[in-house]
DNA sequence: TCTAAGCGTGTACAAAACAG
DNA sequence: CTGTTTTGTACACGCTTAGA
């Protein structure tokens, strides 16, 4: 084949292999079989391999073209990531109405978007006109790790934005979303790994984080990863003015978007979606936690601004957690870098919230002191965050004879020294660490 | 009220220790 | 000398506490 041939044939190619891509990943909708998408990916790949300097950052060829990696290298976000407040209940999150009603000095009733919170690991896709030149996780919301090499294997996610319908190819676009696989996807590959022996992963987010975190993205593009696009960071050349227009905007470049975020104006809608949301959760084909909310408007989100590292334009609405009764086996003390001892609770294992429970902390001193936890009592245990299981509550039923009430020791159970406890310090501590 | 540090759980991975 | 198990490190996430 001509030179000039084989570089029209090979963008033709690649156009079309992306578009089919999308179909697949993106619509759930492919107009093509997988064995004709196979040989249209093999006639790309034998072009490439004939002439190597036609290959393209953004071939799907290179989905899995990187090798392994010895470490992951850092990405500084230009725009920090930010965490959400939460909102537990209704009351807080008209407290958080309330809070952006007074902020804006207005009484009308404030336009907001509500999310699905997906229970993933967040990342940042940096488009540099319109080709993926580089993925982060959310780090410290400062600084995250470079996982470009795994994110371009999970195909839902554009290699090359798509534009259409007026929207030109921005300069620069930074989209945020989070990663995550869906739970018929989780209990295949649990199967498998079970087949084979191998350990299996306690649920759907750890899994998608493990994967995401693979050196070898090898590895990552066999784990059915996909990515759900919701925010963004910088941009040039692109601009919205609200943030339900941005999630069309997300989804016309050719990301996957819940097409489960609703607009509600005022705490009663939002309160309508949460609950709706809620009813739906577990027919959903991916694992959610809660319900972001957010002031529509960017105009009025700059005007909010943020504290700390949490915007005042935006909650993160969960729902209650799960709870479980187990029993408390025993009590063991945990000695902390600094000579911190904490106790904690080894527990009958059971599972709560997609995973097990075996062990549970007892920092919480003045619960624990007041109720008192002893061997033998069984406690209700609660999945309190995304991984943190937490004892809340205390005696279902306290069995008499060989249990004892729990108490902190007087010697350090790691080297044997003095504990101590000053007046007012909540904290035991071994003194010689 | 806000921020930073400390802490625990659970994951992956690499090095070290162990066994055949 | 291999392959497997154990141990240690780093990271993500979210909570509590202490200090500003």
């Amino acid at each position: 084949m001509e030179r000039k041939e084989a570089e029209a044939r090979a963008a033709w190619l690649r156009s079309e292999l992306e578009r089919h891509n999308y179909l697949y990943y993106v619509k759930d909708s492919p107009e093509i079989t997988d064995a004709e998408y196979d040989a249209l990916f093999r006639e790309l790949q034998t072009i490439e391999a004939e002439y190597p300097d036609l290959v393209t950052p953004d071939s799907p060829t290179q989905r899995v073209g990187a090798r392994p990696a010895e470490e992951f290298k850092h990405i500084r976000h230009r725009v920090p990531m930010l965490s959400l407040q939460n909102a537990m209940d209704e009351g807080e999150l008209r407290e958080f109405d309330a809070r952006v009603c007074r902020l804006l000095e207005t009484r009308d009733p404030i336009e907001y978007v509500c999310e699905p919170k997906f229970d993933g690991l967040s990342a940042e896709l940096v488009y540099e006109d319109g080709v993926l030149l580089a993925a982060s996780t959310r780090g410290d919301g400062f600084v995250g790790e470079d996982i470009t090499a795994n994110v371009k294997t999970i195909r839902s996610v554009p290699l090359r934005l798509r534009t259409g319908d007026g929207q030109a190819m921005p300069r620069l676009l930074e989209v945020r979303g989070e990663i995550l696989m869906p739970i018929a996807a989780f209990d295949e590959l649990n199967r498998e790994r079970e087949a084979r022996g191998e350990p299996v992963f306690a649920n759907p987010r750890n899994a998608a984080a493990g994967s995401a975190r693979q050196l070898d993205p090898g590895v990552t593009a066999v784990r059915p990863l996909q990515f759900y696009a919701y925010a963004l960071g910088v941009s040039e050349g692109f601009s919205v003015e609200c943030q339900a227009d941005l999630l069309r905007a997300l989804r016309a470049f050719g990301f996957r978007v819940s097409d489960l975020f609703t607009v509600a104006r005022g705490a009663d809608e939002v309160m309508r979606a949460y609950r709706e949301l809620g009813a739906r959760r577990d027919s959903l084909p991916f694992e959610i936690d809660g319900m972001v909310v957010k002031v529509n408007s960017f105009a009025l989100q700059r005007e909010l601004g943020e504290v700390s590292r949490s915007p005042r334009w935006a909650i993160a609405f969960k729902f209650p957690p799960e709870q479980q009764v187990t029993r408390v086996e025993d009590i063991i003390v945990n000695v902390g870098r600094t000579g911190v001892l904490t106790p904690v609770a080894c527990l009958r294992p059971v599972r709560v919230a997609g995973v097990m429970v075996k062990r549970a902390t007892l920092h919480n001193e003045d619960e624990v002191a007041r109720k008192g936890v002893m061997i033998g009592d069984h406690v209700l245990v609660q999945r309190a965050g995304d991984v943190i299981p937490e004892v809340v509550l205390v005696l279902k039923e306290r069995r008499t004879g060989e249990e004892r009430p729990f108490v902190m020791p007087s010697t350090c159970p790691a080297c044997g020294g003095p504990v101590s406890r000053r007046e007012g310090e909540v904290a035991w501590r071994c003194t010689s660490v």
